[in-house]
DNA sequence: GATGAATGAGGATTCATTCAT
DNA sequence: CATGAATGAATCCTCATTCAT
């Protein structure tokens, strides 16, 4: 009798609605008209779904980091050795080829800067970014051990990368100042070179 | 007879005010009467000085490149090295030491995300960006001579350790996920992987 | 065949729904959602059942209006003289007793302001009003008459004592002003004050 | 050099528009802009000088009590005896004389109501209310006191004195159901049977 | 130079009401 | 009957900017 909820349909058009207009005009420029019109909505049905805008926001986190796991995990299945895993890794994060998202990139750099004034947005930033770094430790330890070397420094590497990472997507989407397709390949020579400076174990 | 003009104390007032409040609220929730009492003058006297709100924050991005300038020109006093002398630029800007502002590295991630909506500010950030990078390709190209490397990548080394240093920023700031200290010396290590990672020019 | 109506049942419920919503939010507070959410039903049944919010209030001024005739009823039963009556009606309008309803008390505080703003409500508050005022008119005319006093000024201090009963209202529920317990002996008395400054009609 | 500060004029006449606009349309009907047209003034100037509506009304209801205060003095002027100054605390507060003024009683109704639902609301009308009760409490019991009657009920027959005003507002405005002039002579009335009723501390 | 009042547009959000299912 | 989505107007409030003093 009851009419079917579309609920979770419509919070996903208005998630994409965000992605779209912040990615334009950053946060605070992307208004719920804004939002709507990209979503194709009225305004008045934004706040029907989402309390507020920064419950969009937060469900924005959600998806882009849901997203780069897809990437991620695509790029996985063929990797065969510690080594092309962790580059699988790097390069779902610069994210070239055909799921290449620049708008994505763009919000991603906003979402940091909203990180440094809404607590809850700050969390949300700091969850997905140490999840990440978790990942990439484990992946650093892999291809140290592979290698046989010391795994003390895993750690440090790992938020190595994961600054590098997030460095490329200010040089390329707010400064506009990165060398062509210069993220993949550079992120993977710092991997090499900071496992490479780790000492080796073999005892001799 | 006249008053002495006092503009560019004020200048620097105001422009030390939206730092602060900046820093705290990022760019769109730091208001005039805001910055005007960071400043500690009156909402109406920003904009004797100032056209816009825009142009104070054109004028605070002079601001931190000068201090950045500076910090750099500091320890570059004592680096005898081609390599000391990179290592000067890199802890120059992930500023440890007595001249650290972390307010400074929250406004240059705000500044950031500016950049994606204002093409003014863009194209101020762009500019600092592109010098930092010009001038890192230089202290790494003479590294690199200085090993008898070739040169050729000079250029996106340069573009990868900056990107490493604007994501320490962000990583310090927006994440509040970067393990202590580690800046400094993984971006050490960074250039020395990166470095080393390039051919040797030594014919035999 | 046809579904047996629950009109009726419904109606109270939402009524009721309001009763709640606006002893605690108002009128104006009580939005459509909290009325239904009170009444345990769905937003979209409130306005199946009534065309407007102005009509569920209309109908709970009718609701409280019937549910005071009773309290009055119950009471008037015990009642032998026409000054007990005149105290039944006085303890069912301040509503001691298990019959008490705080709720209702505050709704009616919210009504009063209200029929300063909407006509209909004007309308059915006077209404409601003046009947009371009536009633009390009668019996107080019949305690004059009873004690062989002159009856002029029985509409006035039937007035009077109306008057007195809703500000007894407003000092317990909007004021919190109210001695414990002091409304019902008060009124008596100064319905016996009244009454007894009526001159005498006994001829000699 | 300054500009010369006209808020406390500004502040008032806001009030003032306030208390026009909420007489004729409640406290929620009364929109920033009808209060600031009310006022003369210009809407974004309202929230200048008022951080919130609340305080508007919050500065509103001193206001209120203010004039009621200066209502009363001018009339104790004039009373010689313990029962004329009681008398004169009454008729200030039905306000008949040119000093009347619907739109004030209106909006205490109007306040009443509000109390009930905005905590800071409530806490100022029962400040203003119980400052009342307490003088009417005084009052009362130096006529009894003048009288020779016991004061054990001072307290309560002054809360019931002030019921019987507050009641009266709720008649006359918000009922239209108040026989025309009934309000004064018949509050000395009730005050003088209130008083009546104490006994006599006359020893014999 | 400096102050603080003034303006008007635009922000997020709430809401009564309507309507498709 | 009942649900819950949808609409669009209205609300309070904030703000950059301008201006009189």
């Amino acid at each position: 009798m009851a009419r079917p909820s579309n609920t979770e349909e419509r919070r996903l058009q208005i998630v994409e609605g965000l992605l779209l207009a912040m990615a334009e005009h950053g946060y605070d420029g992307a208004s719920i008209p804004q939002i709507a019109e990209a979503a194709g909505l009225s305004g008045g049905l934004v706040h029907y779904h989402f309390a507020s805008k920064q419950e969009i926001l937060l469900a924005l986190i959600e998806l882009l980091s849901e997203r780069m796991r897809q990437r991620y995990a695509r790029r996985l299945r063929e990797a065969r050795s510690p080594r092309t895993r962790l580059y699988a890794f790097l390069d779902a994060h610069v994210a070239l080829g055909s799921d290449a998202s620049p708008e994505s990139v763009a919000c991603w750099v906003a979402i940091g800067a909203e990180a440094l004034r809404q607590k809850e947005v700050q969390s949300a930033y700091r969850k997905v970014t140490r999840g990440a770094v978790l990942q990439l430790r484990e992946l650093v330890a892999q291809v140290l051990e592979d290698e046989r070397r010391a795994g003390d420094h895993a750690e440090e590497i790992a938020a190595a990368l994961m600054a590098a990472i997030y460095g490329c997507y200010q040089l390329s989407q707010a400064a506009h100042a990165a060398p062509k397709g210069f993220a993949a390949p550079m992120l993977r020579r710092m991997a090499d070179g900071l496992v490479a400076a780790e000492p080796s174990t073999d005892s001799r």
